[in-house]
DNA sequence: TTGACTGACGTACAATTGTACGCTTAGAAT
DNA sequence: ATTCTAAGCGTACAATTGTACGTCAGTCAA
């Protein structure tokens, strides 16, 4: 593990569209943003280059343009980034966030499905690792 | 809704630990909090500070101290830095932090129940109010 | 070849955040 | 009363974050 330095909310949004649109340039993560998110060409520029030197992205030159990559997957971001905040916020209960997301904000009727299979694994695994102990 | 601006990370340690001891003195809030994190007693004074200004807090004098309450409740902050996040860091989308949660961190025996409750009742009212209410 | 563009790169700078010191004063202990 | 202590309050200051400007160097269209 490399313990990177975590990421900032403006950082976020950049890296999450380097992973949308896969290695690309900075205009073309700045176009893929700029939909909803008005902010300026090299704004975008310096978040790339400081999501690089935080580890979460590498970029080579191209030619004479330069093709930033995402070095971090979601998922580990996903884990850092929320475990320390369930972390500060909840003192390390995961459980209030879980009731949260679930009944305060709109999940589909897929989601509902794949979140029922979710928990019948859970409940699986867990009787597996309760087994011989108990009470 | 008055937004109130974001909590940062260290705001949010003291307010969790505002809401665990109620209305409390500086130093109480810097004793409770101390176990584990490590703090200096005029930093606290500092959050709890601009935990006001922000307006997640009130305080009033009671004689030479001053005591501190939570304005905002759990629940609240949550909503509100949960949805930054997810806007963030997915565009909207819940799931990938619901299953996140689910998958990877540790939900024991009594909160997989819980779950299993809280998707039921989901699935009821999606049943039901299947004729426009919500976007 | 001369603009007009486009991009990289260095740099800037204000706001916010993390962390804390120091002065002042109201009560507590001697 | 004198001293000690704990609290408040103002202030400081470095690091990080949000946001962006200039400058210089390739590239293309006329």
């Amino acid at each position: 593990m490399v313990d990177r330095p975590a990421l900032s909310k403006g950082e976020m949004e950049v890296a999450r569209t380097l992973w949308e649109v896969g290695p690309a340039t900075v205009r073309e993560v700045f176009e893929s943003l700029a939909e909803n998110r008005k902010m300026d060409f090299s704004t975008v520029q310096t978040y790339l280059r400081r999501l690089e030197t935080k580890g979460h992205a590498t970029s080579k030159k191209e030619g004479r343009r330069r093709v930033y990559s995402a070095r971090t997957r979601p998922r580990t971001v996903i884990r850092e980034t929320v475990d320390d905040l369930v972390q500060r916020l909840f003192g390390g209960d995961t459980m209030p966030l879980v009731r949260h997301l679930i009944e305060d904000r709109q999940i589909d009727a897929d989601d509902i499905f794949e979140l029922k299979k979710l928990v019948e694994k859970l409940e699986q695994s867990a009787d597996q690792s309760d087994k011989g102990k108990r009470k």
